[in-house]
RNA sequence: GGCGGAGUAGCUCAGUUGGUUAGAGCAGCGGAAUCAUAAUCCGCGUGUCGGGGGUUCGAGUCCCUCCUCCGCUACCA
């Protein structure tokens, strides 16, 4: 049995996110998570909410409450939406959370003691009027290259050059839209990633498998321009994680907090510890130490592209330059982007699905399986209606749920409501068996390397069997003639039933649950050998025929809901 | 601007280290079947594989060049 530590990125606080959010990170990790869990290995799945920084404050500030009632709430929120997708997270985590105070304090502390880190004496805008420090992005005015008068700090959207919020002329507060703005000196810590570089690109170059989308963007930051840069650790917030050298003080960092990248991937290893404290489990550091048992774990990381070199070069050299044993990751799954209906998802202007909503008009499962057959792997991909009503009817409904409703109904009518006995199998139903067997290990293979496009597409084909061995033996005919055999046929097709609940159950968990229980059976087990993974409903065993298990999305319902999602919500 | 990803059938996408007539699903057309959520199954593809040039016995696959779309560009996360 191996042992697989699997985590998703960290959702930020401010908002509920959209379904681009959802099939870039943490439904991908789920469906590994799930599969992993089924063939029978020990796994800890771990997210989280990233809750620190300048959006969280502001966004608190614009909802009236303390930012750390508001990121409470939010979490609550998320987590919440997060069940509804059946999200099995061993548990959901808060970067806020005081483990990861400790623990975050910690490395900065120990990083230190190597030499990892500089002061750096700087100079930023401060508004008086905001009373905060304003990051780049949060200042406005117009651009010295173009004339553009609403250029941002750090680059003018119009001619796209890159810019220094002091080259602004004008400059005001995006936030308030003061004017009275300032340089103030200020000090920060820096990590000294440069010193690294050879180290970490050491590292990567010895990655196997790793997708070409992770790779080239970690070497484009080793190598773009003057090679990696240090990069500040702290920033001028209220609202994060206290500066310390481990549990000391640090002099001259009087009011400053750890900047959130800085703190948010050693959430992954403080929401272990999380997990712990919450009465899940009892050992964290079997999973994280490598002095502590964690030799043995594989660790797969999953996240959108936009994360990348956080988790390829600032987080790992954190890992590494701490000098500690803590656990590398083994494999980064990244996404690119999915596109909404010919456009961006846009969370400012509404654009799009978002997760809630999407909840509240179609069951998970339906979701799950669209996004997961249709994830970003290669390239970014497209969301739209047709395609959405179209997949879902036709793989869900027509070739998944009307294999079983034929089935069932076809038993009760001619046999009852039970699995009929008698007949025995033929060459058709040995090929049939042939088939899957290869068709399964096909998925087994993609799951197991989580390439989630391939494998839904080969389970869909496991589906598609089975419609067609029903085709090609005909119960309806056979049982006019030869009861016997249309009696075995069917025996074989109920258990078809069950082998699909199981092997489907990583996409859809629900739909999976629900043909379990109408076939009154609770064995999971995953099918090693399909001869006897379908003989496990037994002549004699009782079913009830399930409720529709996918229904169709109609005409009326996509148009409706194409022009709600259009914009402006 | 720099870097990266992508451009393959009407649509969404596969195409491993270059090698026989370029594939899948959906949509479309024809047929079979009638157990089933009018579901299923079978058959049907003349696509300048973005344009052009090159290497090679042979290129969707390698090289050069051009065009288009997308992302990133380091103090938003």
């Amino acid at each position: 049995m191996a042992r697989h530590l699997i985590t998703s990125a960290i959702p930020y606080i401010n908002g509920i996110k959209h379904l681009g959010n959802l099939v870039g990170s943490q439904l991908p990790a789920d469906l590994f998570a799930r599969y992993q869990r089924a063939r029978g290995h020990e796994v800890l799945f771990l997210c989280a909410t990233d809750e620190h920084g300048t959006p969280a404050e502001l966004a608190a500030a614009k909802a009236g409450k303390p930012v750390a009632e508001y990121c409470a709430e939010m979490h609550q929120v998320q987590a919440r939406i997060a069940e509804g997708f059946r999200l099995s997270f061993d548990h959901f985590g808060r970067s806020s959370s005081p483990q990861n105070h400790r623990l975050t304090q910690h490395f900065a502390g120990v990083l230190a003691d190597q030499g990892l880190i500089r002061e750096v004496s700087e100079t930023q805008m401060y508004s008086p009027t905001d009373g905060r420090f304003l990051p780049d992005r949060y200042i406005e005015g117009t651009c010295p290259n173009c004339g553009f008068d609403s250029a941002r700090g750090d680059q003018c959207d119009n001619c796209t050059k890159q810019l220094d919020p002091v080259d602004l002329i004008n400059p005001r507060s995006v936030i308030s839209g003061a004017t009275d703005l300032q340089m103030r000196e200020t000090k920060h810590l820096y990590l000294r990633q440069s010193t690294m570089k050879d180290q970490l690109e050491q590292w990567i170059d010895t990655r196997e498998g790793w997708p070409v989308l992770t790779t080239s963007i970690a070497k484009k930051w080793l190598n773009d321009g003057d090679g990696l840069q240090d990069r500040g650790i702290t920033r001028d917030l209220d609202w994060g994680i206290p500066v310390k050298k481990g549990e000391e003080d640090w002099p001259g960092m009087e009011g400053k907090v750890f900047y959130v990248w800085f703190d948010a991937p050693i959430e992954y290893i403080a929401c272990a510890q999380e997990w712990v404290d919450a009465g899940k489990g009892s050992d964290w550091e079997r999973w994280w130490r490598t002095d502590r048992g964690a030799e043995d774990v594989t660790y797969t990381q999953f996240m959108g592209k936009d994360n990348v070199p956080f988790h390829t070069l600032s987080f790992p050299a954190t890992i590494l330059g701490s000098g500690e044993p803590w656990k590398l990751v083994d494999y980064i799954k990244s996404f690119n982007y999915l596109n909404y209906d010919g456009g961006q998802f846009s969370t400012s202007r509404g654009r799009g699905v978002f997760m809630d909503q999407a909840l509240e008009i179609l069951p998970p499962d339906y979701w799950r399986w669209w996004l997961l057959s249709h994830a970003p792997e290669s390239s970014d991909s497209e969301f739209t209606w047709e395609n959405f009503q179209t997949s879902v009817n036709k793989d869900l409904a027509d070739v998944l749920g009307n294999f079983a409703s034929r089935v069932t109904k076809f038993c009760r009518s001619k046999f009852g409501e039970v699995v009929p006995e008698g007949g025995s199998l033929g060459p058709r139903e040995a090929q049939l068996i042939a088939d899957l067997t290869t068709k399964i290990r096909d998925y087994e293979e993609h799951m197991s390397q989580a390439e989630v496009r391939k494998s839904a597409s080969a389970l869909r084909a496991a589906w598609v069997l089975g419609n067609e061995y029903l085709q090609e033996a005909a119960p309806w005919s056979t049982f006019k003639t030869d009861p016997e055999q249309a009696a075995a046929q069917i025996r074989l097709a109920l258990n078809l039933i069950r082998l699909y609940a199981v092997i489907s159950e990583p996409f859809i968990p629900d739909a999976a649950a629900a043909l379990l229980d109408a076939l009154a059976v609770t064995d999971r087990s995953w099918p090693a050998d399909l001869d006897t993974a379908l003989q496990i409903l037994p002549a004699g065993h009782g079913f009830t025929v399930p409720e529709v298990t996918f229904r169709k999305i109609t005409d009326e319902e996509r148009e409706d809901w194409q022009a709600r999602f259009a914009g402006n919500r």
